[in-house]
Parts: structure tokens; C-alpha cells; sequence
DNA sequence: CGCTGATGGTGGTATATGCCACTATTGAAT
DNA sequence: ATTCAATAGTGGCATATACCACCATCAGCG
């Protein structure tokens, strides 16, 4: 009952969204913590892994993130020797992102506790439930949010 | 379409949240941005608003955050003269938060931007969808997710 | 009273993320 | 080929957020 110790935020489409994901950010940071990886960089592995040595740039726009923050979040993983990258033959702008094999291992590992932390959360919700919050949240990074015309300061 | 350009993550409720809150907090912040202000920080301004100067660790609580992290997240608004803290008279561990003057005039300059920003979302999804994935994210946010009993080394 | 455990915050460190300015390449237009 | 606009990344800076080790204060107990 914390949530409601204080009216009014809960109708901000976005503080909620920030709510529920630090929450669901820790449940799965703690279920992987053994791993000695984060969610997020276990998202990351699955993401290049997924890919056919993507571009970084193909990474940012799948997960709808900034590239220079995809930059910032590459460096512990390649510090740590799981990811490498290499630059692209065709174009030497692009620079392609891959595993390196102890980072296959290391994916291995954070996905079996990754689908601990994923079951829990789906026995607690319901696997439908689940899925369909999963839909709405793809619909919702999928909108087409404009600017309203700027500020009216003419 | 670009969520799809990898398959896979979207199966996981942590990248799927974060995801939607990274979209949604560039177009929250972005319609924010006259204000000089992120979306966070206009909802803490609202949260400290709403309460009646509220502790820290009801902040916190209420918001499903770190104390720590909250204490950091505070150090801005503090030195731009957004909110100030003092001790409590009964307690001299708990130190409470309120708004200044100039606090309370920015809370209403970006509760106007932040009408502006939820109404083109709920435009865009729908009032009903919108308050349904409020709905949603609550419950998620109030599950009661325990670590399953370690993990199983021996 | 003085010990002891719990509670509330702080500071340090590390990752997550965004924006901006800048560099390197590429491709198109002249 | 020269110029120029667009594309892909980098590095700096700032906020968001978490965990941990500490410090201060309080509450209960003997």
C-alpha cells in the first residue's frame, strides 16, 4: 500500500511507468545478481546476441535508446571481455557489435536466472496478464509522440 | 516498426518496461524542457507537493526508490532553490522536504507542460488504455516478488 | 544510565541514459 | 574532384538510480 501514501502522481502515464520499472528493475537485478551482470546488460548480451552483429546504431533504434548512451552501456561489457566490436567492411562510420565467446558463456548463465526472475514475475501476474502488459508496453514505444507545436510564446 | 527489428526481448516484462519508460521519458522530458526541469524531477516536485513535507523514506517509499537514490536525485532541485529540508522536531534522524516559494511557482509552470504531454499520450492511446496501463503498472508495482530461495549451487 | 539493535540519512562508487558538440565517413550534387 | 549535407560514433557533462559502508539518533532493556 506505499503507492498510495500520497495522492496525485498516480496519474502520470510516466511516473508510473518509472515506478513499476525501478521495482521490476530490482526484482530482476537481484534474481541476476550472481551473475555479476545487471538486467540491463543481460537485455544488452540477449539483444547482440539476437542480432547478426548488429550496428550500434541498429541496437539504439531496436531498444529505442540513444546512442551514445548504447555507448556508455557497451563499455562495462567490453571492459569485462564479454562484447567486442569491429568496424564494419562496407562502411567505416558503422561499427558492428558482437560476443565474444566468454560473453556466449556469460549469456548463458544470465539467461537461465533471467528466466527464474521472468517465471516468478509471470506466476505472480499471470502469464496472460503479462503478456498482454507486454503489448501495451510495445505500443506504447512504438507511438508516434510529437511535439505540440512548441511553447505558444508568440 | 523498429522494436521489431530483433526478435527475442520482447519477452522479457524488465527490457519491455524499460523500453516504454525510455520512450516515454524523452517525450515527457521533451515537452518538459521549456521548464528546464525532467519529467523526474517535476514528479518529485509534485510527490514533495502532494505530501504534506513529507520524510525522505516516505518519499522514497512512496516512490518505490532508493533513499540513497532519492537523496541524490534531491541534490539539484536542492541547489537550484527548488526545495529545501529540515529536521523534524520530533525525530532529528528523519529530515523532511518541502517545496520553496520558487519551487511552488515552477510546479506550476511544469504541471502546465505535464498536462500538455499526458494529454497528447492519452490522445494517442486512449483515456480508457491509458488508465488501464496505469491500472496495470500499479499492480506491478505492488507485487510482492521474493527471491526464489537462492539460487541452487550445490 | 549505558548497551544494543533498529531506523533514517549521507557519501562513495558504478551503471543507465540523455543531450550536445565534435570528428570521421559517406554519398550526392555541382 | 570539391563541396556539402547526412549518417555513425565518441567524449563530456548531467541526471537517475542502486548498493554498500558509515554515522547519527532513537527506542527498549537491564
Amino acid at each position: 500500500m506505499p503507492q498510495d501514501a500520497l495522492p496525485g502522481l498516480n496519474l502520470c502515464n510516466n511516473a508510473m511507468l518509472r515506478r513499476a520499472t525501478r521495482k521490476l528493475g530490482q526484482f530482476y537485478d537481484d534474481v541476476l545478481a550472481p551473475s555479476g551482470l545487471k538486467a540491463t546488460q543481460h537485455g544488452l548480451l540477449f539483444q547482440i546476441h539476437a542480432g547478426r552483429e548488429p550496428a550500434m546504431s541498429a541496437i539504439a533504434e531496436a531498444m529505442i535508446m540513444d546512442l551514445s548512451a548504447l555507448g556508455h552501456t557497451l563499455k562495462p561489457l567490453i571492459r569485462d571481455g564479454y562484447v567486442e566490436t569491429f568496424a564494419d567492411k562496407d562502411d567505416r562510420r558503422v561499427k558492428r557489435v558482437r560476443l565474444t565467446p566468454q560473453g556466449e558463456v556469460k549469456l548463458d548463465e544470465t539467461m537461465k536466472l533471467w528466466s527464474v526472475a521472468q517465471q516468478q514475475f509471470e506466476d505472480k501476474v499471470g502469464a496472460e496478464q503479462a503478456a498482454k502488459l507486454r503489448a501495451v508496453l510495445d505500443t506504447v514505444a512504438d507511438l508516434n509522440l510529437e511535439m505540440p507545436a512548441a511553447a505558444p510564446s508568440n
